[in-house]
RNA sequence: GGAGAAAUGGCAGAGCGGUUGAAUGCACCGGUCUUGAAAACCGGCAUACCGAGAGGUAUCGGGGGUUCGAAUCCCUCUUUCUCCGCCA
């Protein structure tokens, strides 16, 4: 969430901030300014008789030791008024927080200066597109029928064990599962990333600070009995990992990496969009994840950008680079980068990654802050990408790699598949 | 899952109803001394919020309660340790 002193000193910066996301939030600005006027007045009236009370109490400590107790018990008399009084003013005070977080918890992360106005994906901006459409001789099958004649993944028994978006990948497919994840994992980690196999079940103090909860719960299956939630995504233990936590200087950057499945619910979806691997309720991911000071937080999004640029053109695959507008981006992300792939036989671009900034709206909520020289505590910037979500890769490198003769496996993956076509 | 014990500042560890935000030691930072270092000595050293400041308020695992007053008493949850059971 955006901190309240920063909405306090910059509310029309933050509202006109905020209109590129297509939605118009100065109510609700205007209705924290209020709510936190209103919290200021009730709060120093509390602590005022707070601080009488302390004093009187103090009296009566000293009066019962010098054994004055008739003295004493006046004393107490004239704190019963005060009691009722702030009993009235702590649930006051109580309620004007409620509203605050409530209101606070409603607004998105205001977009950064590059990211353009737009409503949805059409106001996207390209940035880059690297590669070029493959051209097929023959019949370009789409990756579930590959899958299909290849025995790589068995969809329909996913869905007599689990249900439908629960795949069971077969002999190479399972494979190249295993291959890709090592992969992208290795290149991580020669990146600087720290690896990291975290708990797949978060709690929900972890679902908050990261953003899930409260207002996506519908997102993420939930385990009731226990009250703890499958991750989305690895980035929810990864970040909350430095939930709560004070650096202690400004001399840090922290890299770290895992992979993990990712359980989405995804409720709401329907027809192409979730036909064979394009759209799962369980799927692989290798995610990176950075704390960075506010000062390099740019400079860390642009190498995690090239990073994600790097295997996609060591797999050989077509992308193009996006830089959402405000409108399709995510609720805390300040700038985000889409990275799609082109599905040569569904003639369709596919997301297959997603590198945000969010500056410190996720610290925020995580209370995740370092010491200044000046020994101040200030949030930290964090970021993280999936460096790379593995269904949507698989499906366009079996796509775009289809011949007459097997699907041709990219020569960084061979030393991780130990075979160099599937047939 | 059953029985018992415990949770205090960066760490260790006092305090068990009244000027206790918390003794003491270690660690850390600054200073004196020293050619330099060590030692010794002096000083500093939690977080958040409100306030221009003085200062105030809250926090001793979390939440609730008793009391004029709670780190200290009560309830509850969580976690850790020991023993038993189960188990990859």
């Amino acid at each position: 969430m955006l901190e309240i002193t920063r909405i306090r000193a910059e509310k029309d910066a933050i509202i006109e901030g905020l209109k590129k996301r297509a939605v118009d939030y100065s109510k609700e600005i205007e209705a924290i300014i209020a709510a936190d006027e209103q919290w200021r007045v009730v709060k120093t009236e509390l602590e005022s008789i707070q601080a009488e009370s302390n004093q009187i109490s103090k009296e009566i400590g000293l009066l019962f030791k010098q054994g004055k107790v008739a003295e004493a018990n006046k004393a107490k008399e004239r704190t019963t008024v005060l009691k009722e009084k702030e009993q009235v003013l702590r649930e006051s005070v109580a309620e004007w927080e409620h509203k605050i977080t409530d209101f606070l918890y409603q607004v998105p992360n205001v977009p950064i200066s590059i990211v353009p106005a737009g409503k949805s994906e059409a106001d996207n901006e390209v940035v880059e597109e690297v590669g070029f459409k493959v051209t097929f001789t023959g019949e370009a099958l789409p990756h579930w029928e590959l899958a299909d004649k290849y025995n790589l993944i068995d969809f329909e028994m996913g869905v007599k064990v689990t249900g439908a978006g629960f795949p069971f990948y077969t002999g190479k497919g399972a494979k190249l599962q295993r291959a890709l994840i090592n992969y992208f994992l290795n290149e991580a980690e020669k990146a600087g990333y720290e690896e990291f196999m975290p708990p797949l079940l978060v709690n929900e103090d972890s679902g908050i600070g990261t953003g899930q909860l409260p207002d996506k719960e519908g997102q993420m299956y939930h385990a009731t009995v226990d009250n703890l939630y499958l991750i989305p995504t690895a980035e929810v233990p990864l970040t909350n990992m430095y939930r709560d936590v004070i650096l202690p200087n400004e001399d840090f950057s922290i890299k770290i990496t895992g992979y993990t499945p990712c359980f989405r619910r995804e409720a709401g979806s329907y027809g192409k969009d979730v036909r064979g691997l394009n759209r799962l309720h369980q799927f692989d991911k290798v995610e990176i994840v950075r704390v960075e000071h506010p000062k390099n937080s740019i400079a860390a999004l642009d190498e995690m950008v090239q990073h994600v640029k790097n295997l996609l053109e060591s797999l050989g695959l077509h992308y193009r680079i996006l830089r959402l507008c405000g409108g399709d981006m995510g609720f805390t992300s300040a700038i985000t980068y889409d990275f799609e792939v082109y599905s040569a036989a569904q003639e369709r671009w596919l997301e297959v990654s997603s590198v945000s900034l969010f500056e410190t709206f996720q610290a925020n909520r995580l209370k995740l802050r370092f010491k200044t020289e000046s020994r101040k505590t200030q949030l930290c910037h964090t970021l993280n990408g999936s460096a790379l979500a593995l269904p949507r890769i698989v499906a366009a490198l079996l796509e775009n790699h289809q011949t007459p003769e097997g699907i041709k496996i990219p020569a960084c993956l061979v030393p991780y598949t130990g075979f160099e076509w599937i047939k």
